[in-house]
RNA sequence: GGUGAGGUGGGUGAGUGGCUGAAACCACCAGUUUGCUAAACUGACGUACUGGAAACAGUACCGCGGGUUCGAAUCCCGCCCUCACCGCCA
C-alpha cells in the first residue's frame, strides 16, 4: 500500500509511475487526493464536535458535584445537538475511510528507477549470464520422462491422492528433494540468517500484510471452515512476524529464512509449458526474508541476490539474472530481479527464484516501524525477500542438464547432502 | 468438545462511572556519581490522526464492534482471543 503522503504531495509523479507499470486507471490517485481532503476536515468537524462535548460533560460533572442540579439538567438538552452532529461525522468519516482505504488497495508499488518501462516478459533485462549453456542434442530427456525411467517422481500417483498438479517424490528423488532443503538451509544459516519454521496455515490479516490480499485471493488456497489461507510463500508468515512493530536502528538488518511448502492454485494457467515440474500446486522453497532501513534496502537487495548466484553456481547450473520490466513486475515490488536456469531438454529458461525489494509498500499494510534515531520519530521500514531458492524446479533443470548414459550426475556441493553421486535405476 | 477464569502501556500489575492516557514496580533511554563494571540518584519514557513553519493544541485508542449515560477502562450485548482443568489425540 503506497504512503498516502507521497499520494497527498506529488500526486503527477505517483501517475507517471504508475505508467510505468502500464497501471490504466489513474484517476484513483484523483479520487484519493480528494478524499483525503474529505478525510481530513471531517475528521477536524468530529474532533471540535467531541471537543464541545467534553467540555460541557465536565461543566455538568462540576455543577453535579457542587449541588447546581437545575443548571446541570439545563446543559444537558445542549448536548443532544452535539450529539447528532457526532455521529453524523462519525459516520461519515467511516465511510470515507473505507472508501479511501479500498482506493489505496489497488494502487500498485511505484517502480524504482531503474525499471525500465516495458511491457511484456520479452522487455525484461539480462543483467547478467553465467555457466555455458548444455548442449545435447535432441537425445536429451525431459525431466518428466527422466523421473519416469529413474522412478523420481510421479503426478499419477498425486492425481490419485490429491488431483492434478501434486508430485509425489519417490526414493531417490525424495531424497535428493530433502538433501537440497538441507543445503539451501545451510546456505541460508551462513550468511547470517536466523533459521525459522512457520505456520503453513495464515490468517487474512496475515495475508493482507503482505499484499496477497485482496490482490491475489483466487492463487491462494482457503480453508473456509476456519478461515485459513494456505501460504503460497513462506514469505507470508516469515515477514508478518514483525507485524505491528516498532523496531530500533539497531536491529537492522532482520534476516530470517525458513523452508516451507508452498501452495498455489495457479487458477487458469494450464498449457504444453506447464508439463512436469514447471508448475505444480504445491512445492517446497526456502524463502529468505530481510528487514531493512530504507537508506540500506538496495544494498541489501544486492546482497541477496549474490546470496542465489552463490547456491546457483554452487550447484554448476547455467543461469541468468533478469531485471524485470514495469509491465512484468509484481503488484507490490519496487524492483524484482528474477533467476532463470537453463534446462537442456526443454531448452527454455525456468524461473527459480525470484528477489525483490517492497521499500514501504509491505510495511504501510503491517504497519512495520522503526525509530529514526536522530529524529526520534517512526518510519515505516523496508521489506525484502527471495527464493533461495524454488525447488520443484530446480529438480527439473538439474535432472535434465546432468543425466548422462549411466545416471543423472549429482553436483559435488550436494552429494555431501544426498549421500549418493549418482542417481541410478 | 465440556467447564471455569481472564484480556489495561515493552513487562508485571492497580484501577467498578467524572479528579485516569491511565498508579506503582520492572525494563529501556539520557545524565550525575564512580579507577572499570556494578550499585545508587536525577530526568525522560505509548501509538495514531487533525490543526500549526514550529512551539504547542485538539481528538481517538485499556482485545474488537455496538449500546446505556451529560460523561465509560469501569455498566449492558455480540464477536475474537488467551489461560486452567476435564475429555480426545500425534
Amino acid at each position: 500500500m503506497l504512503e498516502l503522503n507521497i499520494i497527498r504531495e506529488k500526486p503527477d509523479y505517483v501517475k507517471e509511475r504508475l505508467a510505468v507499470k502500464h497501471f490504466g486507471q489513474l484517476e484513483i490517485v484523483d479520487r484519493i487526493v480528494e478524499l483525503d481532503i474529505n478525510r481530513r476536515s471531517t475528521q477536524k468537524n468530529l474532533d471540535d464536535s467531541l471537543n464541545k462535548s467534553n467540555t460541557l460533560s465536565k461543566e455538568i460533572g462540576a455543577l453535579y458535584k457542587t449541588g447546581k442540579r437545575e443548571e446541570a439538567e439545563a446543559m444537558k438538552a445542549q448536548t443532544n445537538v452535539l450529539k447528532e452532529q457526532i455521529k453524523q461525522f462519525h459516520d461519515d468519516l467511516s465511510a470515507i475511510e473505507e472508501e479511501l482505504k479500498g482506493q489505496l488497495v489497488l494502487l500498485p508499488n511505484l517502480p524504482h528507477t531503474s525499471v525500465s518501462p516495458g511491457k511484456t516478459p520479452e522487455d525484461n533485462e539480462v543483467v547478467r549470464s553465467f555457466g555455458d549453456l548444455p548442449e545435447m542434442g535432441d537425445e536429451a530427456k525431459p525431466h518428466w520422462e527422466l523421473c519416469d525411467e529413474y522412478h523420481l517422481m510421479s503426478l499419477e500417483l498425486g492425481v490419485k491422492i490429491a488431483g492434478a498438479g501434486f508430485p509425489v517424490f519417490l526414493g531417490q528423488g525424495a531424497r535428493l528433494q530433502r538433501a537440497m532443503i538441507n543445503f539451501f538451509l545451510d546456505e541460508a544459516r551462513n550468511a547470517g540468517y536466523q533459521e525459522i519454521v512457520a505456520p503453513l496455515l495464515v490468517n487474512a490479516t496475515t495475508a493482507f500484510g503482505t499484499c496477497n490480499l485482496p490482490d491475489k485471493e483466487g492463487q491462494m488456497y482457503f480453508v473456509g471452515e476456519d478461515n485459513f489461507y494456505l501460504i503460497p510463500t513462506a514469505e507470508v508468515p516469515l515477514t508478518n512476524i514483525y507485524r505491528d512493530e516498532i523496531l530500533k536502528e539497531s536491529d537492522f538488518p532482520i534476516k530470517v529464512a525458513g523452508y516451507t511448502p508452498c501452495f498455489r492454485r495457479e487458477a487458469g494457467s494450464y498449457g504444453a509449458h506447464v508439463r512436469g515440474l514447471n508448475r505444480v500446486h504445491q512445492f517446497d522453497k526456502i524463502e529468505i526474508v530481510q528487514i531493512q532501513h530504507p537508506d540500506k534496502s538496495y544494498e541489501t537487495l544486492e546482497e541477496m541476490v549474490v546470496h542465489v548466484e552463490g547456491i546457483l553456481q554452487k550447484l554448476e547450473l547455467p543461469y541468468r539474472i533478469l531485471r524485470l520490466c514495469g509491465g512484468d513486475a509484481t503488484f507490490a515490488s519496487a524492483l524484482t530481479y528474477d533467476f532463470e536456469t537453463y534446462s537442456a531438454a526443454q531448452k527454455r529458461w525456468l524461473e527459480v527464484s525470484s528477489v525483490s525489494n517492497f521499500e514501504t509498500f509491505q510495511s504501510n499494510r503491517m504497519k512495520l516501524r522503526f525509530r529514526d534515531k536522530d529524529t526520534k520519530k517512526t518510519r515505516l521500514t523496508h521489506t525484502l525477500n527471495g527464493s533461495a531458492l524454488a525447488l520443484a524446479r530446480i529438480i527439473a533443470t538439474l535432472l535434465e542438464n546432468n543425466q548422462t548414459p549411466d545416471g543423472i550426475k549429482i553436483p559435488k556441493a550436494l552429494q555431501p547432502y544426498t549421500g549418493f553421486e549418482m542417481i541410478t535405476k
